[in-house]
DNA sequence: TAGATTGTTAATCGATTAACAATC
DNA sequence: TAGATTGTTAATCGATTAACAATC
């Protein structure tokens, strides 16, 4: 009996954590392992890393546990890394070349097929045996090439012209380094990394006693 | 009257997102601005606005709403953007330098005081004005110097080894890069950002219509 | 079989939304 | 004052945890 309600994004978020910690173990040659030794792992608590388990499929087994490799494996696939992504990046300054540069992406199965700039000084130069193209050409690109997904790393001014030149050439998911929100059609997902707040996170949180300190006081 | 209690990561992980819709308005010159208005760009309900404003204070005035500069400003001290942070970048790879080289962080009060590395061939160039040194110096260089965030860009395997360099010299801040989870006292305060789990999330987004299909039809 | 551990239901906890009295 | 909009309480919704029967 399938399950066709949409998992929510609390439980989607942990799936990498969980592969990751199951790559590990699997390095380690650990066979099996029960919700709680994983719970002590990963600091999930045993019964949500049940549950967790339980949106997609019954992959444990009662007084065994969940075998590591299949279990790996099973999240693999339901992460879609079974599949093989074409991905372009449009900027190449400082995030754009770093994300060009981490190959464990490439390993992944996220294939890197271009790179666009519209500074003539990056135009011509190779990142990863990848000729930073213009920009201008980027249209053309997308129209005689299948990318699955686009990663954005320009500057904010210029991040909602990039998506939408995306949306247009029927990208479906952008990876989106511009520390802007994009205004996307609702069949495109739209993935965030801004860096700056989850600084300012971090410099509130580095703060938060002294905070309410002073608020007592008062 | 103070409330000493502490704020959900829930609230906390929207409040650069307020500042930022803030700072935004301020620069269109908007002077006030409801729960209401406010909603209707930044996608958070005009309830919710509300609460999370009220958890630090009375920001706002009946029949008027907000005024955009003051909120700003104090959601800057919340966020305690009102100090000034030294940080140091360990790894000078690629994602070291992209965050060496994001003078925004600079703008905002985090002043990069020194770079590491261990790899011979980056020792000695300089980043923005920052000769990268010798990791080995790392330890006595933060015992001579006051840092408050330190920043780990190294490759997972060296990344505990950092943390506890910092832990070891009283940093109680750290913005991890490094795909791994750290393990520190409770009083230091970890902020991860892991690239690849939000890669893997935005696959299984892109995936996963797809995966319930094949569930229904089983 | 007995012991272990899952899958799953029920209970709890926390976060979001709705409603409205207070008040500018 | 009347209208607008907050601050705040109450209701709802969703996510996590606890409990335990099912079963390997």
């Amino acid at each position: 009996m399938g399950k066709k309600t949409m998992i929510s994004m609390a439980v989607v978020r942990r799936l990498p954590k969980y592969y990751r910690y199951l790559g590990e173990l699997l390095r380690n040659d650990v066979e099996r392992i029960s919700s709680k030794e994983l719970s002590e792992r990963i600091g999930f608590t045993a019964s949500q890393i049940r549950q967790d388990l339980n949106n997609f499929g019954d992959f444990g087994q009662q007084g065994y546990g969940y075998n590591v490799r299949a279990l790996y494996e099973e999240i693999g696939k339901i992460l879609g890394l079974n599949k093989h992504y074409n991905t372009v990046i449009v900027g190449a300054g400082n995030i754009g070349q770093a994300v060009a540069n981490y190959t464990n992406f490439e390993r992944l199965g996220f294939h890197l097929l271009a790179i666009f700039d519209r500074n003539p000084k990056l135009i011509g130069i190779s990142i990863r045996d990848k000729v930073i193209q213009d920009v201008d050409n980027l249209e053309e690109f997308l129209k005689s090439n299948h990318v699955d997904i686009g990663i954005i790393c320009v500057p904010k001014e210029q991040a909602q012209k990039i998506a939408d030149i995306f949306v247009r050439c029927g990208i479906k998911a952008i990876w989106n380094f511009a520390p802007t929100d994009l205004n996307v059609p609702d069949d495109v997902i739209v993935e965030n990394v801004h860096l700056s707040e989850s600084l300012l996170t971090l410099s509130y949180r580095l703060n938060e006693a002294e905070l309410f300190k002073e608020k007592i006081g008062r």
